[in-house]
DNA sequence: TGAACGGTTGAATATCTGTTCAACTGTTTG
DNA sequence: CAAACAGTTGAACAGATATTCAACCGTTCA
């Protein structure tokens, strides 16, 4: 182990399975696509949000409402409102003082709920 | 503004939706739960493992054949290797001195494509 | 008009997370 | 056996991210 040991950047490539790799490059999605799909479930992937979205299944709420369930701060509420809202996944509706936040997509909706059934019928 | 604005941690709670806020909180799953969710989500939240996942829809693939893929060092995709097989999105075989890696989970598939699904029809 | 309240925002902070680097394990093969 | 290679691992570093804090905006209502 005297020498650099310099870990090249790909695999030297006369061993990778040439053709097989070939094959796989050509069917993957194009890299704007799998962007957006991490991009969304980035969105789902922490439980503040998670926890929003799941309370939102079940009614319109205004912030005070969220950081009520939650017990959490108004501020860091509206902070993950703002995440979600930016990205199409809830919508928000200003009556009076108070700002009333529903699910905006149906879609979303669907692939959140299968998720939550995968992990029941594992337990 | 001279007094110093305590930003309470909970909304003073006479403001609040109190009925709602209460059948809400009954309807919502488990703190655990959702915090599996949430975990789930987070594995497919970064594109770099998004990418891994739909080359290994393709086929079944060694280490060094997918780092060729992306154009990563093997080093980088065996840490995330590392992840998707600790949350049982993928399982190895080893033959000689290679590892294949290939999807686990049937489940983890439908919900991954799904989302592919809704953002091909966003275009 | 101005106090009170719901909600938002930007900056600061602490924590988490992905990649790199270097070293190491285990298997094959000359 | 020793070199070569596939793959893993832990530490270090850099970039991302969630929460807090303080200030602010807009609406209501006394």
């Amino acid at each position: 182990m005297k020498e650099i040991e310099k870990n090249a950047e790909v695999c030297e490539s006369d061993v990778v399975h040439e053709s097989v790799v070939a094959s796989v490059r050509a069917a993957l999605p194009d890299e704007d696509t799998l962007a957006d799909v991490a991009e969304l479930f980035k969105v789902f992937g922490d439980s503040t949000r998670t926890r929003i979205l799941s309370a939102l299944f079940e009614a319109e709420l205004c912030v005070c409402d969220i950081a009520s369930l939650l017990g959490m701060t108004k501020s860091a509420v509206s902070h993950q409102l703002r995440i979600l809202r930016q990205t199409k996944v809830v919508k928000n509706r200003k009556q009076g003082k108070e700002v009333y936040y529903s699910l905006d997509d149906d879609h979303i909706s669907r692939i959140y709920k299968m998720a939550l059934e995968h992990l029941a019928e594992d337990r």
